[in-house]
Parts: structure tokens; C-alpha cells; sequence
RNA sequence: GGGCGAUUGGCUCAGUGGUAGAGCGCUACCUUGACACGGUAGAGGUCACUGGUUCGAACCCAGUAUCGCCCA
């Protein structure tokens, strides 16, 4: 009830004009995002931008989500990290220049149309510009060209765009949501294909026939990035080679790439086939001669220390078939299944059996013919091993030779390899231990960066070729599309001095097949959002940029990547920081993911405790850090945003106002506080200054709760006054709450700017960072902590008493070193009040702060 | 196997040479005029282990163990 609450005894000029009766963060977050949309409020001013010098813009290269994938809430923690970052640097000052982009490129979006829409892509049909998928998609996929598919892309795209610029308002972020970029949009296609083109120009990328891993599943090739190794259970087979003098034995876990043999391999030192260097054995089942050959890569201690090397079985069979200059045997298509044909020199009476089989069915029918000629010794020997995979894959990659493009990484090139590393060293990184990841990464290359997919969606090579009167592709002679006219389809575009009905035509032309890597576009994020192509006056200005948030697992992918193309394009790192955010793991420390089902979503957990709560949560996960999801410390975030709208209330309410001056603050213990407020002040901006926006928090927070546990509670009684003194409190704890409401803005944008939309004038996003100007110098920081250590003794005294705080102190003497007396002096008062002690007596003594407390008879009720 | 990081009260984490800290949880008490979505007080730790350096080590050095992430 309100009815009876006393008004302070004269009402102060501005006294609670805006405050509410009964203050609530409900619906806080609808207010203020409308409010923001409407009023601009985090719009990047790019004339003023452009007048101002570099140093006073502050450019965020912000990593565009997978639009076709979902966010979680690791996502959630680490954007408010940066957001928090953003808000800092706008209130210092700085023009933000923090654009939002979706990456929407990609097999994800790929698979996500296909099930949504129940369609498939066939590049061999026409366009049909009529099409529209089915209202529910039946079993069937129903195949459609590419550009239909991609126009899907583009709708679907759109849309899950749509869902989580809701998502990023809701969780505050304050982008400037005028500047969205898509990877796909006509811009950054432009962008792709014109980087790609000066990378061709200056030899940085290249195309080559070459082995390649290869997804049989999505039938494309794929990188290095994006491979991993998973243990799965394989069998080794023991089988029998003629040789010369005798059967020799070799294990193997893929027999049925024995068709594939080209020969066998032993380690040059190993005593046991030095004899059979520079021999020939014959192949089971086949009878195919194959060489024995040495080579250091050889592992005497595996199996029997002899092997066979295939076309391919893995990345040492190349480098095997590369470095020895062996002949190739391919038997593995694009498909996964055996070819139809059998290899040059392997008799096909033989191979009949295995052709047109899956990997898996021809192993177990050669087994079965190795049994049938007695090759096969003994059963296979089960054993688990690690085995690559396509990251976004689930059956095993094989090797196939085929044509792709590449871009030079410094895998192949170690003088680039070492331009990349020093590129890193120019990079700040947070935490500085993430720099190795980084360098790991480049050390471990083993090849140049395949940029080419045989996928649908993506930005498509720039690239004709010749057909010559054969109807072949003449490869070595593109016809390149001019940067005027990029962004071009070569599917549909037609080269120049060509006309459409030549294509595919003996002497026409021939549409490079491909598109780009997901990465390829992605790594020119700050050259999309920077506006190289569309805005080179803004991209001067703004790039390289001031900083690159990401999360750690994408080190080796996006960071890296987006590394090299600034290298190549301008010579320069493309940002100065990259800030790596940790991991939001299960309260099993194991890493969110969908296939574990451990994920939770963002936006249930924010309607829970309010986004303040969940941005305070994550402002407590270091850089770098993986934070276990805890729901029990979003309610500690709750109750901070909650005690900030009633202290909001409070202090306006006594009478203090906006208008209130810094010298109106007299009192000691006033002028204490704010001292101690300066010091919180320097001490939270040096840490956002360095990233550290947990370490900025925790100051803010801590000074925050004795502010109000200690502080408040000494000078509220003669804050309800209304002269000198009280004016001196009012005054100071107006200025404390206008410059903490700044310190939590960061973190709490929400909450800090409903208590400071009761008493000031536009947004507190848009205020000045704090200070230490503007509090009163030569306030004794020392006085407030003794007044409330002393406070704490008389509660102590209550509390053990079981008594009410309310309780009546007849007297209370306390008892400090000698230095101390005059600062409880300063206090004498305001203890006393706040202690409701009748009779207090401060005396210089021994030993730290004591109290003894006499409390006064308790009237009887 | 290599790299990086972590190991501090039941939980989450600060603390980088000088007498162990915070929040949550727990216990007890208190409905006070900003706040019961509250307040006050309290209990709780041989700082993973073993050596070493030092007047002094959670902190520096060497090694060990366990966990996590990345890479092979």
C-alpha cells in the first residue's frame, strides 16, 4: 500500500516526476526495443563518421550466423559480449560501426530447403519461373533447377533472418539494424567473385586437378578446415602378395581397394624387405604386378610394416603415389560405389564382381573371394581407429581425383606461411593464449585452401571455358568475367562474344560448374560490411576494423581465412583485436550441441528472468572462458536488475534530482562514497578498455551492493531532511546513481534505461561514459568503510540478539585505532541514526574495530 | 601423440610473492517508511599432488595426476 508512505518533508525541484509506484522489470524489453527502433538510438551516423578521425570510430566485424541454423545460448553470450563491448565504446564517444550480417551460403541452408520444401536441386533441368513447392512436401523430392533451388534458398533464407534479427533485438544487441548484410545478397556475390578474381590475377588461387577428399554422401570435395577424425571400428585383414620368394603379408582395413594397389611400401630401414626392394609381387585375386618400394613414411610397427599403397585409401597413399611417382588405379567414383571399369591393368573378369558395389558391399565380397583363393589369413582382427569425416558429414571420405580451386594458405609455401604467422603476431588477441590456436593451425597446413564445392548454393566461380571442336573444356585458358559486370552466374550469364545457344556447344563455351566454400565468402565479412565494393569512402574509414568476435572452434576456419584475404587484397591484418569467446557447456562441462540434445533455447530462458538477467550471466563468462549454463545464476542477475530499479526509486524519490551538483556534496561520508565511486569509475573503464567486461561488471557490482547495504542505509535518515546535509546526501546519491546507471548500461541496458528515462533527458546509451570529473575531489575514501564496519557490528549485535535491525540501541560504545576515530567522527551521526542508537561513544583503543552494544529494553507489546 | 587451458569452501568463480575472497546454496534471525522478486548475521577451504626457489608460495620453477578444448 502506497496510501500511507510519508513524503519526504519538502519536495526537491524534479522529485520523482517519472518514477512508478510499484517499479517492474515486465515488459521492459518491449518498451525500450520499440523505443530504440523508433528513435534511432544505436544508428552509425556515417556523415559524421566520415568527418571524424579513425580514432574515433570503433568498427565490429560481427560474425554472420548460419541464417538456416539456430541460435542457442551460447550464441546469446557471446553477441552480448560484444554488444557490451559496442555500448562501452559508443558512450566514450566513439562512432560504432557494428553491422549485423547473415551467412546464409552453404550446404546447411542446402539441406534445410530440401526438407523444408521436399526438393531436391537438378542442374540439368531449366528454370522454371512459375515453380512453387508444395504447400506440404510430400515423400518424394521433387527435382527443380538450380535457380528455382536457389531462389528457395533466398526465400528461406530470408525468413529465418527475419526470426533472428527478433531474436538479437530481444537480446539487445544495439546494431545498427539499417546495416544488415547477406553473404548471398547480389553485393556480396560481387564481392566474392571480384576477390576471387584479383587472388587469380595475382596467382594467389588457382585450379588443379588434384586428389582430393570427398564427401560421397553430398558429392563434393571439401578442406582441411573442415575435416575431423572420429574413432570408428575398422578390421585389419591379413592378406597374402605372390612374391618372389614366397607369399607376403600385409594388413590392410580396406581390402577392397586392393583393385586400387599400386604397389607395396616398406620403411627403408626395415631389415625385413630389404630384400624385396625394387621386386614385384603379384596381387591376390587380381594377379596384378605391383613394385615393392621404401619410403621413411612407412611404419614398421603397424600391422606387418609392409603395406599397400591404392589410389587412395588415405592422404599417405598420395603422398606416397606423388613422391615415388606411381601410376594411378582410381576405383572409388564420386558416388562412393566402385566404377564400372576396371583400373588400367587390372584384368576386368576379375573386377566384374566388385563394380558398381558400395564401399562397404564390395569389402565384404572380396573378402569372400580372398577366402575362396586362400589370400585371406586367418579372420580380420577387429580394432578401432580414427578415420576422417567431413564435419558435416556421416559416412567416411574417400579420395578422388578431380578438379578444383584453390587459394593459396601457405600449406604448400613456407615463406607464406610465415607472412600468415606475423600477420597473427599484429593481431591482439583476447585472451592472449588463443594466439596459439592460431599458430597451430598454420604450422599444421598440409595444402592450399580448396575453395570449390559441387553445391548449388553459393557464389559460383566467375568462369567460362572454351570448348574446343571436340566438345572438351580447354582449362587452361578461363574466360573470366569482367569485374563491371560481377556479380554473374555462369550457368545462366553468357562470356562475352558468345551467345547462349553456344553453350555446351563443340567451339562454344562451358559454365564452371562450382561454387565457393561457405568460408570463401565469409572470410570477406569485413570487406562486405565495410563497403569496399559498395561504399570504398565509408571502407576507408572503417577498415581495417577495430575488432573480430568469434568463439574459438572457428579459429582455424573463419579467423584464418579472413586473414589471408585481407593479406592478399590490402596487405594489412583485417582487424587489430579478435576477442574469443569460450563456450556455453552443460553442467557436465560438455559442449552444447544438437546431437548430444543438451542445447537450450535462448529465448525461453530469456522470457524467464528478462534479458538484463541472462546479459548479466554471460558478462560473467570471461573471454575465452567456457561458462557452465547455470539457471540458478540468472536469478542473481534478476535480483541485481530488480534492486536497481528500487534503489532508482528511492533515491528519486527522497528529492534527488538531475539537478543536483557536485558541490552541493558536503558531508564526509557523502563525499567518501563518491570517492570510492571514482576509483570504481578508472577501475571499470581500464578493464573494458582491455576486454575484460567480467572484471568491469565485478567492480561496478560490488561497489553497487555496499552502496546500498551500507551506504543508503547510513544516510537515509538525514537524507529526509532538507537542509545542507541533507542536501549534501541527496545531491550525492543522485550523482552515484546517474554514474552507476552508466556502469551497468553496458550490461544491463534494459533496466538502466527505464530508471534513467524517471528523471533525465534522452537515452542513457547515448550519455557520456562516467568520469571521474565529474564527482568532487578530495573526498577521504577511508571514511565509509570504518562508519560501516561499525554499522556492521551494531547489526551483528542485533542479529545475535534475534532482534529486529530496528531495534533501539541505548548506547553502544566502539573502539578503534586512533586514526580511525576521527572518520567515525565524520560518521557520528548518520551511525547513530541508522543504528537508532541513543547513546554512542567512540574511543581510541587496541586492536582492530570492536562494538559493544546495549540495546535498549525491548517495549512490550 | 602434439598444443593450449583449467584444478581455490557443496556449486560458479575472483585472487600472480606478504595473516585465504565474492556470489549462489546452506543455517539462524528480522515483515524497517526503496526493495520479502527483500534485509541482517553466521557456518563452511591444510588453495589437486610431490619436490624446489624464497625470510615468506594459492601465486614463481620442475615434475606428477585429473578434467576440458583444439590438432594429429
Amino acid at each position: 500500500m502506497v496510501t500511507d508512505s510519508r513524503t519526504p518533508d519538502t519536495a526537491a525541484p524534479g522529485a520523482s516526476v517519472g518514477v512508478p509506484e510499484k517499479p517492474s522489470l515486465d515488459g521492459l524489453e518491449e518498451k525500450w526495443i520499440a523505443r530504440w527502433a523508433a528513435e534511432d538510438t544505436y544508428a552509425f551516423d556515417r556523415e559524421a563518421a566520415l568527418q571524424a578521425p579513425r580514432e574515433q570510430i570503433y568498427s565490429i566485424d560481427t560474425p554472420p550466423p548460419t541464417a538456416s541454423g539456430s541460435l542457442h545460448v551460447g550464441h546469446v553470450f557471446s553477441y552480448t559480449h560484444t554488444d557490451i563491448v559496442a555500448r562501452y565504446q559508443r558512450m566514450r564517444g566513439m562512432h560504432v560501426f557494428y553491422p549485423m550480417g547473415w551467412d546464409d551460403n552453404g550446404l546447411p541452408t542446402e539441406r534445410r530447403v530440401q526438407n523444408y520444401y521436399g526438393v531436391r536441386c537438378d542442374p540439368s533441368l531449366p528454370y522454371d519461373p512459375d515453380f512453387e513447392p508444395p504447400a506440404n512436401p510430400g515423400k518424394e523430392q521433387i527435382p527443380i533447377s538450380r535457380r528455382n533451388f536457389v531462389e528457395l534458398c533466398e526465400r528461406l533464407t530470408a525468413e529465418d533472418e527475419r526470426a533472428f534479427e527478433a531474436l538479437w533485438r530481444r537480446v539487445g544487441l544495439s546494431v545498427d539494424w539499417s546495416n544488415v548484410y547477406r553473404t548471398i545478397s547480389a553485393s556480396s556475390r560481387a564481392t566474392a567473385q571480384r576477390a576471387f578474381l584479383h587472388n587469380l590475377a595475382r596467382g594467389e588461387a588457382y585450379a588443379q586437378e588434384a586428389p582430393t577428399l570427398w564427401d560421397v554422401t553430398f558429392r563434393t570435395a571439401v578442406a582441411q578446415a573442415e575435416l575431423e577424425d572420429r574413432e570408428r571400428p575398422g578390421a585389419y585383414h591379413r592378406l597374402s602378395f605372390a612374391g618372389p620368394e614366397g607369399p607376403v603379408f600385409i594388413e590392410t582395413t580396406r581390402p577392397e581397394l586392393l583393385p586400387a594397389c599400386v604397389a607395396l611400401v616398406a620403411h627403408p630401414d626395415d631389415e625385413r624387405y630389404q630384400p624385396l626392394f625394387g621386386q614385384t609381387v603379384r596381387t591376390p585375386v587380381f594377379d596384378v604386378e605391383v613394385p615393392v618400394v621404401a619410403h621413411r613414411l612407412a611404419e614398421p610397427d603397424k600391422g606387418s610394416g609392409i603395406a599397400m599403397i591404392c589410389t587412395f585409401g588415405d592422404l599417405n597413399d598420395v603422398t606416397w603415389w606423388r613422391e615415388l611417382q606411381l601410376p594411378t588405379r582410381a576405383v572409388i567414383g564420386w558416388d562412393g560405389r566402385l566404377v564400372p571399369d576396371a583400373p588400367q591393368g587390372v584384368p576386368y573378369e576379375a573386377y566384374r564382381e566388385l563394380a558398381g558395389r558400395t564401399a562397404h558391399a564390395a569389402r565384404e565380397r572380396i573378402v569372400e573371394l580372398l577366402r575362396e583363393s586362400g589370400d585371406l589369413h586367418g579372420e580380420p582382427r577387429p580394432i578401432t581407429h580414427p578415420v576422417k569425416f567431413f564435419e558435416k558429414g556421416d559416412r567416411p571420405l574417400e579420395i578422388v581425383t578431380t578438379r578444383q580451386w584453390y587459394i593459396r594458405n601457405g600449406g604448400r609455401d613456407p615463406e607464406l606461411r610465415k607472412a600468415l604467422l606475423a600477420r597473427g603476431r599484429e593481431i591482439q588477441w583476447v585472451p592472449e593464449h588463443m594466439r596459439h590456436r592460431y599458430e597451430n593451425w598454420v604450422e599444421g597446413l598440409n595444402g592450399d585452401w580448396l575453395i570449390s564445392r559441387q553445391r548449388f548454393f553459393g557464389v559460383p566461380f566467375p568462369v567460362w571455358y572454351r570448348l574446343d571442336s571436340e566438345g572438351e573444356p580447354v582449362y587452361d585458358d578461363p574466360i573470366l568475367a569482367p569485374e563491371s559486370a560481377l556479380p554473374v552466374d555462369p550457368a545462366y550469364d553468357v562470356p562475352e562474344g558468345y551467345t547462349e545457344d553456344q553453350r555446351g556447344k563443340p567451339g562454344g563455351f562451358l559454365a564452371d560448374p562450382d561454387v565457393m566454400d561457405t568460408w570463401a565468402t565469409s572470410s570477406l565479412s569485413p570487406q562486405v560490411a565495410s563497403g569496399w565494393l559498395t561504399d570504398p569512402e565509408l571502407f576507408a574509414h572503417v577498415f581495417p576494423m577495430d575488432l573480430r568476435p568469434q568463439a574459438h572452434d572457428i579459429i582455424r576456419t573463419w579467423l584464418f581465412s579472413t586473414v589471408v584475404r585481407s593479406h592478399y587484397e590490402f596487405g594489412t591484418v583485417p582487424w587489430t583485436h579478435a576477442a574469443i569467446s569460450g563456450f556455453v557447456v552443460d553442467p557436465d562441462r560438455k559442449k552444447m550441441s544438437k546431437s548430444k540434445g543438451n542445447v537450450v533455447t535462448p529465448i525461453d530462458v530469456l522470457e524467464r528472468y528478462g534479458t538484463d538477467a541472462v546479459r548479466w550471466r554471460a558478462a560473467g563468462a570471461r573471454p575465452g572462458t567456457d561458462s557452465p549454463f547455470d539457471e540458478a545464476q540468472m536469478k542473481v542477475g534478476r535480483r541485481l536488475a530488480i534492486k536497481i530499479l528500487n534503489i532508482g526509486k528511492f533515491v528519486l524519490g527522497l528529492g534527488a534530482s538531475a539537478g543536483l551538483s557536485a558541490d552541493q556534496v558536503t558531508e564526509p561520508i557523502d563525499r567518501s562514497m563518491l570517492a570510492g565511486l571514482a576509483g570504481v569509475v578508472e577501475e571499470a573503464a581500464a578493464a573494458l578498455d582491455a576486454y575484460n567486461y567480467t572484471r568491469a561488471l565485478e567492480v561496478a557490482e560490488s561497489f553497487f551492493w555496499s552502496f546500498c547495504d551500507d551506504y543508503v542505509e547510513l544516510v537515509k535518515s538525514r537524507a529526509y531532511g532538507s537542509d545542507d546535509a541533507a542536501r549534501s546526501a541527496q545531491a550525492a546519491l543522485a550523482i552515484a546513481l546517474s554514474v552507476q546507471l552508466r556502469l551497468f548500461a553496458p550490461v544491463l541496458p534494459f533496466v538502466t534505461e527505464e530508471v534513467w528515462s524517471w528523471w533525465q533527458e534522452g537515452s542513457v546509451h547515448r550519455a557520456a561514459w562516467p568520469a571521474v570529473a565529474e564527482l568532487p575531489a578530495g573526498g577521504d575514501p577511508a571514511v565509509l568503510p570504518v562508519v560501516a564496519t561499525a554499522l556492521a557490528g551494531v547489526r551483528k549485535a542485533k542479529s545475535d540478539a534475534k532482534q529486529s535491525m530496528r531495534a533501539d540501541v541505548a548506547s553502544a560504545t566502539v573502539t578503534a585505532p586512533a586514526d580511525q576515530v576521527p572518520l567515525l567522527e565524520a560518521g557520528r551521526r548518520d551511525l547513530a541514526e541508522a543504528g537508532r542508537i541513543a547513546s554512542l561513544e567512540i574511543v581510541a583503543g587496541e586492536g582492530p574495530l570492536s562494538v559493544d552494544v546495549v540495546l535498549a529494553e525491548p517495549a512490550d507489546a
